[in-house]
DNA sequence: AGTCATGGTGAGTAATCACTCACAAAAGTA
DNA sequence: TACTTTTGTGAGTGATTACTCACCATGACT
């Protein structure tokens, strides 16, 4: 990976999360770059590649993610790390997950496979709290996460604290 | 509002749900809804101005929403209106949903104005209901309400009914 | 030194973009 | 009927789109 090959990686995700993958041209990205256009497409074939590309990088994030709630000793533990994680996204992959959030409406983008685990870790947790319904509690929390993440990246709610607070009373964390 | 001009409202906000704003070429809805280009023109002056039209209509609708709910008598039936209507958004306004939620993530557009009001209500009612931390829990079912349709629209999963009963239970509606 | 793969450029390309405009049909008004 | 306004068309417009390609530079291997 070349130093202009990362530079065009890091600009996109920019653009892509600023002004939405359409709304971004291939031409744009190469001059915030700082690159001729054409190398975008020496490198990642077309512009769907270079998205592919952007998403994968941040794809390595999330899995070290998953395994690193996993490892948390107990499913209580698990289920804060979780949550807590949300509310403290560090600022350098919010650009990131906005794009992911973004990408989300667009019909022929959308695949939950890269939620699922999650959701199986959560239904396992609340399996082994013994909770009445696992199943139907781990797609709230789901549920849940989803709108927390929406609220964090756009509309940094100022009670946030106080909404984290509200949760760890109800979830007994 | 001609024959022509409704078709044109149904067809954009059909492509802009389905396809995105910036996905959506005036060329394509004006073939869509059988009619010329130079007519979108004429009666909405660019593609903005569509769009503004196209939200104006919908946002009408939400106003009735609001008037709805809270012409429920006591805090405890205006929050579960509020709730279950999530639950069974009407199939002919899931378009017009999936467009707000997809808009969201463009920065130029968003504008939290619209919920404002909802989320009023949402702290009338959990103050008269003598919660603790109104603010917060009205925040909380804010996060929630948005993380609820997001999955109706785009995931819709097989244990929403269980979700429901969850929260009925949760809030004791 | 010579060869070759790789990285990088910039001037092209046809198609599509949002938008305009001269014009005509239709509808309203007197 | 005659006049005006509104509704509608379709062939334009220049700018921008994603993408190509002939060409050059660099450095590694023989």
């Amino acid at each position: 990976m070349t130093e202009k090959q990362e530079q065009i990686l890091k600009t996109a995700l920019q653009l892509f999360a600023e002004k939405g993958y359409d709304g971004t041209s291939t031409a744009k990205v190469a001059k915030a770059a700082g690159v001729s256009e054409g190398l975008i497409f020496r490198h990642f074939t077309n512009k769907e590649g270079l998205l592919k590309a952007v998403l994968e990088q941040g794809h390595e994030k999330v899995n070290q993610l998953y395994i690193q709630f996993s490892q948390e000793e107990n499913p209580r533990k698990r289920l804060k790390s979780i949550l807590d994680f949300v509310f403290t996204v560090p600022p350098e992959d919010h650009d990131f997950w906005r794009l992911i959030y973004a990408l989300k409406w667009q019909t022929d983008t959308y695949d939950d496979s890269a939620t699922a685990p999650l959701k199986a870790m959560l239904k396992g947790i609340f399996e082994e709290m013994h909770y009445q319904e696992p199943e139907a509690e781990a797609e709230l929390v789901m549920i849940l996460l989803d709108g927390l993440v929406t609220a964090i990246l756009l509309r940094k709610p100022k009670e946030l604290r106080q909404v984290q607070n509200l949760l760890h009373s109800r979830y007994m964390l």
